[in-house]
DNA sequence: TCCCATT
């Protein structure tokens, strides 16, 4: 029984089929996937605790800077919570993120180092096409294509990560230097990087690209050693820095600061009634939790309600009971849809 | 040339 949510177009779902062992463990334990940087463990307990009580959850973390490295595990009582979880949050979209929530496999050092990058590909060659490339090699867990950002077009590199670490060698040894059917020009296959080494690369290049000063040495002045100091403390998560100490650090323009929650989260409400008005959205978040804004997006002309508002909340785990609770919500003859605000845009 | 899948 596979999910198959919509989870972006990069982004497979071949995982945990029931081949599976069938212990109780397999069926209770959940693996979360690409959550949002700035989400905390008790975010992400609050939003698998909305469907059943959770036996045990954790928010996977760097052991070294205490960053999130974007999963976790939620385990369940019960085997139906499980369920009633990937059925309901897989593809769940949070932020820039689609979540994916499947079977946890048994934990075992067989399935570590299991990852594969790919470069060289043709840029016409589709994610189905590459896990067809590797498929004889063994069970593949997750695959993906990078694109360009702006263009959509692939970038020729990828990921494959599968099953068992034995898995990974055997494809590298079959398909390094190798043509595709089809294809020009050989494609490499090694493990790839280690992610969490990445983290404190991006760091230095940030410290050492900033306008005053693109050579690494000693730092000199106040103002760069202040910006050091908070430069680490938000990379390593010792502490967070209050907005006013941000606006006094000029220097800090321009960087994005990991774990900045912005204003607040943004819920989507659709099918309300050409008639509702802000009261109504009030009346349903706020029991709640904290509302810092609702709006009922209107016709220029008619003003009347185009079927949609937003409801802005302060609080993650408020903000995830809400959706929880609401989303197909019987509000007078209609069924509400309601959940985080995507990036995507809702034409009328 | 590197996507945050094993507590």
């Amino acid at each position: 029984m596979e999910t198959q949510l919509s989870n972006g177009p990069t982004c497979n779902n071949t995982t945990n089929g029931p081949s599976n062992s069938n212990t109780e463990d397999s069926k209770t334990n959940l693996i979360v996937n690409y959550l949002p940087q700035n989400m905390t463990q008790e975010e992400l307990k609050s939003l698998f605790g909305s469907i059943g009580e959770i036996e045990s959850c954790k928010l996977v973390r760097d052991k070294i800077t205490g960053q999130s490295l974007g999963y976790g595990f939620v385990n369940y009582v019960d085997p139906k919570d499980a369920e009633k979880a990937i059925n309901t949050l897989n593809g769940l979209r949070l932020q820039t993120k689609t979540i994916k929530v499947s079977y946890a496999r048994p934990s075992s050092a067989s399935i570590r180092d299991a990852n594969l990058y790919v470069s060289g590909l043709p840029k016409t060659m589709s994610q189905k096409e590459l896990e067809q490339l590797f498929t004889q090699y063994g069970r593949i867990i997750t695959s993906r294509i990078l694109v360009d950002q702006v263009t959509g077009v692939s970038r020729g590199v990828g990921f494959i990560r599968f099953d068992k670490r034995v898995e990974a060698e055997e494809a590298i040894k079959g398909l390094n230097g190798q043509k595709p059917p089809g294809a020009t020009e050989p494609i490499t296959v090694k493990f790839a990087n280690n992610p969490s080494q990445k983290t404190n690369q991006a760091i230095l290049s940030q410290l050492y690209q900033s306008p005053n000063r693109r050579y690494p040495g000693p730092l000199h002045h106040q103002a760069q050693r202040l910006r050091l100091d908070n430069l680490l403390n938000m990379a390593y998560g010792v502490k967070r820095f209050s907005p006013m100490t941000i606006d006094g650090m000029t220097s800090l323009a321009g960087i994005n600061i990991p774990g900045h929650a912005g204003t607040g989260w943004c819920i989507f409400v659709y099918n309300l009634a050409p008639d509702a008005d802000e009261s109504i959205l009030w009346q349903m978040f706020g029991p709640f939790g904290a509302v810092t804004n609702v709006k009922v997006i209107r016709d220029f002309n008619t003003n009347k309600c185009k079927g949609f508002g937003f409801v802005t909340m302060t609080n993650y785990d408020e903000a995830a009971m809400a959706i929880a609770s609401l989303n197909g919500y019987r509000l007078g003859d209609r069924v509400l849809q309601v959940s985080f605000k995507t990036n995507k845009t809702h034409k009328a």
